[in-house]
DNA sequence: GCAAAAGTGTTACCCATACACCCATGA
DNA sequence: TCATGGGTGTATGGGTAACACTTTTGC
């Protein structure tokens, strides 16, 4: 057995659909770009693959090194290949997704980025290379996670009232969904817990404040969500 | 704007899990490896990415060449990144699964195996690599893809009774169904079409033949299989 | 007390499930 | 005419959607 010979391979990078939810709005964070190709324009955060790194590595250096953030819900997403994706030469793009919740980290521009911003997902600018097409897909990928697996609590803070997780779903699936119904779904499938606790400070009868339940038995769970 | 260097990059390889069906079996094409590593074990088909080439391009590379197959059913399963996943370097799959009418097409080992074999998915041999784990993957999707894409046909042959599809069905899900809620739901959901023709020269009735709806309406299809 | 939001309960209906029954064919 | 598999129909019940009502808070 011999090892690999230096055959050339395409270049091997990882970009990442970083989603944060607040005050009611998906966002995706963008960095704009200091160096040709797509020079001050908007795109998805990313960094090529180490020859001894893994793709979660690298998608945690780029949070780090690149956002600050640490600690994130990361899933792979696709692999983009298609040739001309790159003005520089062959590149394939593994992308993944991530679920932040914004209020954690201060964003700030690192080295290799003029800025970097939460844009609405509604009010996204035009985007370089191919990561329009990432962005589609990792929303989508989104909305139907959303719907089997729980992973909504990563975009909430710990404690939220079920008005604030309503909210969420009803952002992310772009659609209404009747309060009481939710609510009874979401409890009926043990997906999270009351605390006990209510928030206090606002106007009006004090919401629950609600956990979300670690040890969530396996059950197939499955929103089954009226699109209305 | 520069080119990229030839900074050093992992390998990239697309590896296949070929699934085909018949006589009620699901099966799996796997090679027989001539060289190390894994000589004389048992592996999915696949082949490193060319420069100028897209995994497609590659997956019909191998599914021409290896293997004699065209035209076949093709989607990207995941990528797979451990770094020791290839003993003679850092190397990373694009793992695709394709379906196939076995009935189709006749196998034959090329240069590079000792042997090319359909295995029923109950009775894998030992796998290298990490193949067993995209198998898994692969498996899994399957299960899923079934019940809300209409993907099932690809495994069968253009015209085929109600009792095949529902052999099929409960084949690759490891469920009973019942047979006549079955039908109903796959003619509620215009997946297929009947022929009006029948399938002769069988003891019993002669069954109504089938094809898939090609035109099938987009709105959302989605089998609502009980697991019993 | 009023408005607004949050918590709880109820009804009606749809649809999936679990069946029974009839039909066609070969032996 | 019998056995076997294939086609068609139906009743029941569980669960979802669409509701109304009560409770709590700030002003």
């Amino acid at each position: 057995m011999k090892a690999f010979q230096s055959y050339k391979n395409p270049s091997l990078a990882v970009d990442l659909v970083v989603f944060g939810y607040h005050n009611n709005i998906l966002s995706v964070l963008l960095l704009n770009r200091k160096e040709e190709p797509f020079k001050d324009t908007w795109v998805l955060p990313g960094a090529f693959v180490q020859m001894e790194e893994t793709f979660l590595h690298t998608c945690c250096r780029v949070l780090q090194t690149k956002l600050g953030m640490d600690n994130v819900y990361l899933e792979q997403l696709y692999s983009f290949d298609a040739i001309e994706r790159d003005p520089r030469g062959r590149a394939v793009s593994v992308a993944y997704f991530a679920l932040v919740n914004p209020q954690k980290f201060t964003v700030t521009a690192g080295q290799m980025a003029n800025d970097v911003k939460w844009f609405p997902v509604k009010k996204l600018p035009v985007l370089g290379f191919d990561h329009k097409e990432i962005f589609k897909m990792a929303r989508q990928r989104l909305q139907s996670k959303i719907l089997y697996a729980p992973v909504s609590f990563e975009l909430l803070d710990d404690l939220f009232t079920m008005t604030e997780l309503h909210e969420l779903y009803e952002c992310i699936l772009e659609v209404e969904l009747d309060r009481r119904n939710f609510r009874r779904k979401i409890l009926d499938a043990e997906y999270i817990v009351n605390t006990g606790t209510k928030r206090e400070g606002l106007q009006n009868r004090h919401p629950d404040l609600y956990r979300f339940n670690r040890k969530l038995s396996k059950h197939h769970f499955h929103l089954n969500i009226a699109t209305n």
